[in-house]
DNA sequence: AGTCTATTTTGAATGATTCATAAAAAGTGG
DNA sequence: CCACTTTTTATGAATCATTCAAAATAGACT
């Protein structure tokens, strides 16, 4: 599901989709593939050691032509920042908490084909199907049990 | 899945909740069980019927109370205006057209409790699972397809 | 009716994201 | 390797949905 440590010639995959390959571009899929799952802002973070100069309007236009070519998926859930992973259209689906924010990857639980196969359509034609699991992750439990107040986040 | 003309006494279930019965959320109630699906403005258009001088915000805070005791699921797909829908429990999911935004219900897949449970939670305790197939639908897609030009939607 | 408190209203603010336009860089042919 | 064309990035401002703080209103209970 990810390629820890896998190296991928990102300006040959850049090409290939019929973009250029452009030093923002590749260093904005290098940061997603050695950390998913990042806000616009967190991208923004990680790009600037590679090209400090870079803003965060480049980030969400950058971003958004990997996004339209099909090397980034873009994850929107609820009314935070929006989430970028390199998308490897293996089905997988996502385990979120609502405190923190923080999400991780599950497998598919019944196969790739089930997800994508609504029971009815209503005449739509479906390309993609999303599924994330809503909840609380056990460092937020454990700062909300705290005897002594909240000592680790703040709700 | 929908009570369509059957009514509902609001103002017990609202104070079963322990939430005063106020017109506002009276209102708002009766406008998502006639029409789901709504978004924050869509539901202010409907309930100025009843109530002309209510404003968007209080439309905010009366169906965010409504979310909070559980009467109201709130609905977040992609970067649009989230939607709203009398919770029914009964775990179904949607269907999603990218282009006009439209959404309907379908019914869950595998029964109510596999869609519940992720095969790894990455120690979190789950609560909820939103299942949305995105796609198209045929309106829009006859619409993409019309040879004089763009006649119905313009994307 | 009177009181207390929850709720709504009002006006302003926030945050993520997008939009023009101008500047820079990538790819292409000579 | 240079000049050219087109894509891409940078810049500054704007938009949208949503939230916030404080004041006004209205449920609910006695």
């Amino acid at each position: 599901m990810s390629q820890t440590g896998h190296i991928i010639n990102w300006p040959s995959r850049i090409r290939a989709t019929g973009l250029r390959s452009t030093r923002q571009r590749v260093a904005t899929l290098e940061s997603l593939a050695g950390r998913p799952h990042a806000t616009a802002d967190e991208l923004l973070n990680q790009v600037r050691h590679a090209l400090p100069a870079i803003t965060i309007q480049s980030i969400y236009t950058v971003v958004q032509s990997l996004v339209d070519v099909g090397l980034v998926r873009k994850l929107e859930f609820g009314p935070t920042a929006a989430r970028f992973e390199i998308q490897h259209f293996d089905n997988h689906h996502h385990v979120h908490c609502r405190l923190c924010g923080r999400i991780e990857d599950v497998a598919c639980q019944h196969g790739s084909a089930p997800c994508m196969t609504p029971v009815e359509t209503h005449g739509m034609v479906i390309d993609t199907a999303d599924v994330v699991y809503h909840g609380t992750c056990t460092d937020c439990l454990d700062a909300l049990d705290a005897p002594d107040g909240d000592t680790h986040v703040s709700v």
